[in-house]
DNA sequence: CAAAAATGAATGAATACGCATTCATAAGAC
DNA sequence: GTCTTATGAATGCGTATTCATTCATTTTTG
């Protein structure tokens, strides 16, 4: 097997092991078996298990921001721009569980045991967020009250936590494009400027 | 020294060692000496590693339900709940630093590396919002169409999230408090029937 | 165009080490 | 003097990482 990305390969691998497993209980030997490689040729690629971690974080969440910065651009309305960063946001936890549940879990603890750390992709990430928010309130939308830094963070927090917890239980009575409706209309209605009445920003 | 509660103790000490290491950092001889504990008295009080974490959750999380469980009771409108729970929950988050950093990063992956170890305390905590939402739709002060499960999940991932960077971040452009008020309000705002301008439930 | 030599990617058994847990022993209580 | 509680050094296991070895491929030579 000349031609194969390993790289690629043990990424994807890790992903998958340390979902299952969490990173302190997966092995290398795990990670190697699913990458179908040897334990020895994944220190050929990536200098300890920490290092698959960090590299699994920056290359996926990279990614996820060319992405979701693409879809952002077509839109002018702010309304309309959370609404589809919250889409986005939870059809891609949907799509892909398993690098969801990594970086749902071990992105937020990293910091804990990688002390140098400082996870700038997900700051850039989150930062979409209170941009809009920003723009929103230039253009009078919302409300001039608001901080952006609690707002993004609140807003992240609640796709998040909605999409974990729908992720981790098989029963469902919501669809992940229902909830995500949801969650940008009460963000949307609770920060506009004028009343909810006025115009609608969701279809009928 | 007899009359010492060993058992707080090293939950205590735990809790400290748990938020500054992450649990599997953690190590049992970091416990015991913060706790001023032989290494192996730890084994007198609990079963293992994991025990002493689990007995950590349903403690502290059993304590924080009452209190809040508590505190809701003396209220009837629905969207002064929100605002109560809201600001308990993050008050509780800056007032222990340190258990807030355990509760929202161990307790999430735990059912990770601990399979038969279902959160019910938790889940109880969480569902103190759907009740309250449920409350609100039969009066007629929230929107029937909302789904108390997906707006619980998103109510208490916007605290949550919002507290774990308020007291990881050194820097601090709003306090705690006005952070609880900004995400209830805008949930509140977002999720009443009638329109923001009606009636106000925060003060001027 | 073969045959020989060099290369380096891949392997996986061996190593080394950290740390949870145990248990023989000591200290304290009554 | 016995029973309870506490100690911390010793044990043993699990696993991250290393490295001597194996080939498939490429390059050199005549």
């Amino acid at each position: 097997m000349r031609t194969s990305d390993k790289h690629s390969k043990i990424i994807e691998a890790a992903i998958t092991v340390f979902a299952r497993k969490g990173f302190f209980s997966a092995r290398i030997s795990d990670i190697a078996k699913e990458a179908q490689v040897a334990d020895g040729t994944i220190y050929l690629y990536f200098n300890n298990k920490y290092d698959i971690l960090i590299s699994l974080f920056e290359e996926e969440i990279g990614k996820i921001i060319l992405e979701v910065k693409l879809l952002i651009e077509k839109e002018s309305d702010p309304r309309k721009m959370l609404q589809i960063f919250a889409l986005h946001h939870m059809q891609l936890m949907e799509e892909q569980k398993e690098l969801a549940e990594v970086l749902q879990m071990e992105l937020r603890q990293s910091n804990k045991f990688m002390r140098e750390y400082r996870n700038t992709k997900f700051i850039e990430y989150v930062d979409v967020v209170s941009a809009i928010i920003h723009k929103g309130q230039e253009e009078g939308v919302f409300r001039k009250s608001l901080l952006p830094g609690v707002f993004k963070r609140a807003f992240f927090g609640a796709l998040d936590e909605t999409s974990r917890l729908w992720v981790l239980s098989p029963d469902h009575s919501y669809t992940i494009d229902e909830a995500a409706r949801q969650i940008s209309d009460i963000f949307t209605f609770g920060i506009m400027t004028a009343s909810p009445e006025g115009e609608k920003v969701t279809g009928p």
